[in-house]
Order: C-alpha cells, then structure tokens, then sequence
DNA sequence: GCTTGCGCTGGAGTCCACTCCAGCTCCTAG
DNA sequence: CTAGGAGCTGGAGTGGACTCCAGCGCAAGC
C-alpha cells in the first residue's frame, strides 16, 4: 500500500499543527532558535507542508516544551541532544532515556535548594539595609562585631575606623 | 597623626584574613574569576599585602559570598557592578541598592516557580517512560490521543500509525 | 506582472562570562 | 645562590548558545 498522499496528511494535519511564526509565540523560543536547535539535533520531528516551511504538529510542540524544560532547568545543548538522538521510540532506549532525564531531576531539585539559600542571602541583606536606614545609618557593616571588638580593643588602631565608641 | 603603619594593620588583620586561594576554596570561584571580578568592579575592597598579594579580610569574604548569590541567581555582571559601585556606605544610596536586591528577589521567586514547573514537566515524562516500559511497548506517544482519534476514524489513514485498533 | 510578506538556507557574527597565558616579582627551602 | 612555587598584570582566547544576515523561493493581493 502506497504511503497517503501529502495531500491526505495536510488535510488532517492543517487545523492543528502550528507554522514556525506561532511555534515562536506559543513557546517564547525565537523563530531562529527553532530552527537552530533543530539544525542542531534537538527537534528531530519537524514536519513540512508542500512548499518547503515548517509545520509543527502538536506532538511536536509538546516535544519542544519539554526540550524548553531541559534547557531551562540547565541541561547543556549537548546533553538534550543526546536525549534526543536517543529516540525513536525504541524500548531498548527508554531506560538511558529515563536516567538522564532522572539526573535532570536531580540536578534541579539541587538547583532549587541553592536558589532558595541565595534568596535567603539576598534577603538578609535587604534586611540589614532596612535596619540601616531606619537609623540613619552610613556605612556599611562589612567588619564583623568581633573584628570591631578587636579594633577598638587594640588602641593603637584607635581612629581607624570612624564612629567606634573611644 | 599618621595612619597607622602597614605592619601594624597586617598584624591585626594576618590571622583573620584570607589569600586569594583560600577564598578560592572558601567560596569555588576560580582564582582567575576572583581577580577577573575585581578588575570589573564586582569586588572593590579587596586589601593587598605589603608585596602586593591580595588579602581578603572576612568582610571581603562576606561580601564575595552576596556577589556569589547574585551571579548564581541569574543577575548580570553589569548588574552586579551597578549595585556593586553604589556602595561605599553613603546613606543616600540605600534605597537604590535596596530596589536592586528587592528586585532580583522577585526574579529569584520567578525562576522558583519556573523550576517547579518544569521539574513537573520531566517528572511527567519520566512516568511516562515508566508506563511504556511497564507495558513493553516500544513507540512514543508523540501523538496526543485526540489527533489519535481522529486518525482511526479517518479510513484513508488507517494504517499510517502502527498499532492502532483497527 | 509586480510588490510585499513570510519562510528557507548556510554561514558569519555577537554576547557573556569566564579561562588561559607569557613574562614578571617576591619569598622560601635547600 | 638558585630553584621552585605562589601571585601579579595586561591581554588574548574559549565555549556555549544563540542571533543576524544575504540571497533566494513561493503565494497572495493590487
């Protein structure tokens, strides 16, 4: 039996599946980077219509969804495209398939404890500057109490640093 | 009355202040990187030793660490640099130094619920392996079930998708 | 039939954030 | 006194991930 016609498949294919203009706007990847990540192996799946353009079918798009997802979470280009070329759907592929994408998950739950301990310097930063201007305060406290102990302790460093109690 | 002398400073300060390596373990920024951030204004108080070698004092130490958080959290060198060159302690730029901070907590919130998303996105794909794995079967479902659907009811494409119900 | 707009290709260019290097100085150990 | 090791400087080089561009093709509207 002959493949359908091209024909066929646009007719069914045309209401859903999305040109590269709305693939952009769909998933915030610019236009060139589409077509640059699928130059570069990362979106194996893209369809054409007649004339030559794109077309994306919505398996692809969920495909490039969760290409978007390892990207963002930090998988390097390099690794996502062996994802990728590790696909085709062959049963023999889906354990590495699945372990990569497990030490993804890794890697992010990772990223999320650090992102939450640099939130919390950030925020006691904020806070110390809150304190600061509350009393009118100038300097920076970069010395520690200890260190500013030690100085005031130490008369020969009387003067050093302005504002310490004599 | 003159400062007092550079030997007496170091005296002070020897035991409690660190090398550029020990910084580089402290915090695992390179030492290139170190010397590179200061020579682009993302460290400005770094103290030298009476042969010119960097010495960095806990105050230092302590500043490099919200730098570090800033970095890490997505915020641009050149940002970095502006809150960075704000300093100086002057009262009147509190409030500017302040709004950055407040601001890159606000991207650090974002990026948070972003990686929880897409940690959801590769952990539904993970299960997703593990059903097909489960279930030996070798194909993606690249195909969502609606367009599915409609191929099997379309008797000009039976057969264009192995495994269907016929 | 011509212009306008969208998309295509291959290749070059850009940006950011480091990273590496040559050639120097200083200090310490043997 | 010399050999080795750590640091210093200014500048060049690198890697990763896009981003831009010239030159072309197709299709629709005027």
């Amino acid at each position: 039996m002959p493949p359908p016609s091209l024909a066929v498949m646009t007719a069914v294919t045309r209401e859903t599946s999305l040109g590269i203009r709305q693939v952009s706007e769909e998933t915030g990847l610019s236009i060139d980077t589409l077509r640059w990540y699928e130059r570069e192996g990362l979106l194996p799946l893209v369809e054409r219509s007649a004339d030559g353009r794109r077309r994306y079918p919505p398996g692809a798009l969920r495909f490039i969804r969760l290409v978007q997802a390892l990207r963002r979470t930090g998988m390097p280009v390099a690794d996502v495209r062996r994802f990728v070329t590790l696909g085709g759907g062959e049963l023999a592929n889906h354990p590495e398939r699945m372990a990569l994408l497990e030490q993804q998950c890794a890697q992010i739950e990772q990223r999320m404890v650090e992102l939450r301990d640099d939130l919390t310097v950030v925020q006691a930063k904020i806070a110390q500057y809150r304190e600061l201007i509350a009393r009118g305060v100038d300097c920076e406290d970069e010395l520690p109490d200890d260190l500013l102990a030690q100085i005031s302790a130490d008369p020969r460093l009387r003067g050093v640093v302005p504002g310490l109690p004599a």
